[in-house]
DNA sequence: ACACAACCGGAGTCCTGGCCTCCACTTGGA
DNA sequence: TCCAAGTGGAGGCCAGGACTCCGGTTGTGT
């Protein structure tokens, strides 16, 4: 208690924890939780200590930056929910969710990574969840959902189609739509045509690019 | 030339030499390439010394020992390709293909990563790449997969569904054939019926296992 | 049985890279 | 003006990987 806004910071102090905090949203966006907080500050323009006074350890850091992005899957999920057709509102979230763990790398490691030790994100989690229970149940009542898939099921789906776009990330980032397409195909308990792709495939030089990047984005 | 079997090892020089290659196998399937050589030496029970003789760089250990690996994907291929229903010659070689990554992550690593610097394995590469157009091609002209899909979109999916696989790994090793039976659905042209899923989904918990054991592989 | 080249283990060096502390210097603002 | 608040970044600490070296051991040809 009396914790919060003991006092405001100076100005300068203010200036430079969102310079903080804006360079760290950027550098686990698109390099995931890895990065060091020593990285931080140096693409931020600040010395360590700065940042080390300012979040005493990663998890604050963390916290503070990724609440207002689980909102937005949240609102993701409760905008669907709106929708009047039981599987554009299942599509819809689905594809929102995706763009968003797509463009944020941290995102997406948070979701689907450890659950302890990170409160907040643990209790957005826990908002998510019935909604997309909601979503998928109407969808399967609505006979417009195979029935022998569950809420798990999901969630693989959406890790196992966002490592494709990790995958392709530099060089085709939105390749990942094409197998959410299949993957959405899938999910229809009948239907007589496939739906059409969102985007054109790779060609033989993406596939190439892709592999070559992939290899030394973890190091060798 | 005259560099291989310039001599035959001392008998318990080959012997160490084959217990580094096995534990080597072992570790790299389950860990990935990432292991290092030091560790491979312990588990071997054997100096690190021995194996730095044995084996001047990473390299070579890891050429030695999955070109073997590589030609069981080869024939994987090649056996599909003689099965007569176009269809089952696709299903059989993905699923096989899969089952090959899923107990070998070093294998997938190889497979999908960087192409320079193993001139074997590309090689290999190069030889299951005109059979799997040849198994699509003839899938795609019989008109039991959908003509807008390419050899790359499979290789996307196949990653995807691996890392499925590496995500449920300690709690569900064959989940995966979910993700695999409702993206292999998503490949038809048409369907009536969802095939029948091979295996049970996730429970709440096994979820919940999941997510704390991937969240702790990757270190943090 | 003996000698010795081949082989062994693993302590030790070097290096990279993360985390975090400390303190001499700057600066905002009462 | 003055000083508490704030700053930067050198440097300590530690983990862990790659690789070397050498005193000691062992297989083997004779």
């Amino acid at each position: 208690m009396a914790t919060t806004a003991e006092r405001p910071l100076r100005r300068d102090a203010e200036r430079n924890r969102q310079r903080i905090l804006d360079t760290a949203g950027l550098l686990f966006a698109e390099r995931g939780l890895g990065v060091s907080l020593d990285e931080i500050a140096r693409h931020a323009g600040v010395g360590v200590g700065t940042v080390y006074r300012r979040f005493p350890d990663k998890e604050q850091l963390i916290d503070a930056l990724f609440e207002h992005r689980l909102a937005e899957i949240l609102a993701a999920a409760t905008d669907s929910l709106e929708m009047s057709d039981p599987w554009e509102a299942l599509v819809s979230f689905l594809e929102r969710s995706m763009e968003l763990q797509v463009k944020d790398r941290g995102l997406k490691e948070l979701l689907l990574g450890t659950s302890t030790a990170h409160a907040r994100i643990e209790q957005g989690r826990q908002q998510i969840q019935p909604i997309v229970v909601a979503l998928l149940g109407r969808a399967q009542t609505a006979g417009v959902v195979r029935d022998d898939i569950n809420v798990p099921d999901l969630m693989l789906l959406q890790h196992a189609i966002g490592e494709a776009a990790e995958y392709t990330r530099e060089v085709a980032p939105e390749a990942w739509r094409r197998v959410m397409s299949i993957a959405l195909d899938g999910l229809r308990p009948d239907r007589r045509r496939p739906s059409p792709m969102p985007v054109p495939p790779l060609d033989e030089e993406q596939v190439v690019c892709s592999m070559r990047e992939w290899g030394l984005r973890r190091r060798r």
